[in-house]
DNA sequence: AATGTCTCCAACCGCTGTAAT
DNA sequence: CATTACAGCGGTTGGAGACAT
């Protein structure tokens, strides 16, 4: 009776070894039909994730790299919590992985440096506070900047971020063009430079 | 050693956008 | 044009392991 019933959580091995002959055989493609297929009792959207997120060939499993964290902290900073966006240029890195990493490292990191720096600026930080009610992203808000014609100098002023402290609260101090510069010192100088413009 | 708390990450959920009919 | 099915995205949850007491 319950035989029909999806199964949820962990993967199994073998779970995965069935997914992955599957998709070589019918494509990353119609996740339902596949999943079907494949006779695992999971829904096509839980295949299509653990295959993205996880069995995919080309992902990096290993640690975040202080480069990677870099541009991390970049990108959020110009899109927002656009995860898939942020992803693309970081090959081998899911949105998942990203997204995580954002929550469980980088928001303490921003948590830490408000903390430090809310001492000796007040009526900044009053002010920023104000900013960050709003939450979430304004969808307008990051459309338009965004829309602003691959116009990058706009990312400063995209003083937002989810319900996380904006990177921009903890780097004040770093200008678009310092991190782009930074960025390309990490990436460039090892042909791992996928940004655009190159 | 036992127990409680915290952290991290894989997986799920609900919503939206898009293609097909 | 309306409806349906599918794919993708971002937010959230829950379990496992690490760490503290």
């Amino acid at each position: 009776m319950h035989q029909d019933e999806l199964r949820r959580g962990q993967w199994l091995e073998e779970e995965d070894e069935s997914l992955v002959m599957i998709i070589a055989m019918l494509g990353e493609r119609r996740w339902d039909a596949l999943a079907k297929a494949s006779g695992l009792r999971r829904s096509g959207k839980s295949c299509r994730l653990r295959w993205l997120n996880y069995l995919r060939p080309n992902l990096k499993h290993g640690h975040i790299t202080a480069g990677e964290e870099h541009l991390i902290i970049q990108l959020q900073k110009q899109f927002g919590n656009k995860w898939s966006k942020i992803a693309e240029q970081l090959p081998g890195r899911t949105d998942n992985e990203i997204k995580n990493y954002w929550k469980s490292h980088l928001r303490k990191k921003a948590l830490t440096y408000k903390q430090e720096s809310f001492g000796s600026n007040t009526s900044n930080s009053e002010q920023q506070s104000s900013t960050l009610k709003s939450d979430t992203v304004p969808s307008s808000h990051s459309d338009d900047s965004f829309s602003g014609k691959g116009d990058c100098s706009s990312a400063d002023s995209l003083a937002y971020s989810s319900n996380d402290t904006t990177l921009l609260d903890w780097i004040p101090s770093w200008s678009y063009e310092q991190s782009r510069m930074e960025h390309h010192m990490y990436f460039c100088s090892s042909n791992l430079c996928f940004c655009y413009p190159p």
